[in-house]
DNA sequence: CCCCCATTCTTGACTAATTCAAGATAACTG
DNA sequence: CAGTTATCTTGAATTAGTCAAGAATGGGGG
């Protein structure tokens, strides 16, 4: 098992009890691409039909704040997770369907941009999101020209 | 009055009707930077004490809608208004108290980046949200050398 | 190997922000 | 000035998530 799905190892890594709850969490995530929490509390339910909505979201806060999932809350939608973690990557948003994909950061490093006059904040990220129609809403918006 | 201020003018100019509640959340979202639902709510009930939180929620659609005021929803944030439109600004996040500042963008036209891969995805804006402490809460977590 | 205790999980109530819906009111058109 | 339709009022509902108290359990120490 390679190193970036034993997820055992990972939770002990990052200094958290290896649990069930944890375990399925981090699975789902692993599995479901920028999940909502629903889809993970349903995902771990498949195999553990007992664990509390409540489990599920204290496991998503221990992953994210321990760096194991990402978080995102693109405006207009709930709360998503990702497993994609450590690199700088950004996401396009479907502003019809809500349908996320993720774009790699030409940059890399973060922040990975400098902000214009940073008004003496002192800034660790710069998060992009791109708005617009994801291939199937911009074709129903604006169909193929039939030549 | 100067076309920037002259809200009946901004609101007809837009196509909707002129109304109380709107010309007075209007003035609150030009008054009040990055103000949040509640808050105008509080600043428009000054003046008209009884509009209802839902003609405040509508109008801010609306006007959201039409363009004259832009919402913007950093994650763990409620809604919030600012009045700066047209260009394509971008804002910074206190992540300990919230605070928000303008950024302006280099580049101006939108989106001001491209995505190293659209995944097919018709992009109309990047928006970027830089995260950091602004000056009083990076002051207090690092404290300044005493010498 | 077992005990202990801090952490995590269960249960169930609760909150905040926002939306929905139905009827009353008021803004613009002609 | 009257009619039409958008907007506002009122009040309830929804959604996503948090809070809190007690039960259970993971993992280090004996």
């Amino acid at each position: 098992m390679s190193p970036e799905t034993d997820f055992p190892q990972l939770l002990r890594g990052a200094g958290l009890r290896v649990t069930r709850p944890r375990l399925e969490v981090l699975a789902a995530v692993y599995a479901l691409p920028h999940c909502d929490t629903d889809s993970v509390i349903g995902a771990v339910r498949r195999n553990v039909p007992d664990v509390s909505h409540q489990a599920v979201y204290d496991s998503l806060r221990a992953l994210s704040t321990a760096g194991l999932v990402r978080k995102i809350q693109p405006a207009g939608s709930v709360a998503r997770y990702e497993a994609r973690v450590g690199d700088n990557h950004h996401h396009v948003v479907c502003r019809s369907c809500g349908q996320i994909a993720d774009v790699d950061c030409a940059v890399g490093e973060r922040p990975c941009l400098h902000a214009s006059d940073d008004h003496g904040f002192v800034i660790d990220e710069a998060e992009v999101t791109y708005w617009g129609l994801c291939p199937d809403c911009a074709a129903a918006a604006v169909p193929e020209p039939t030549h």
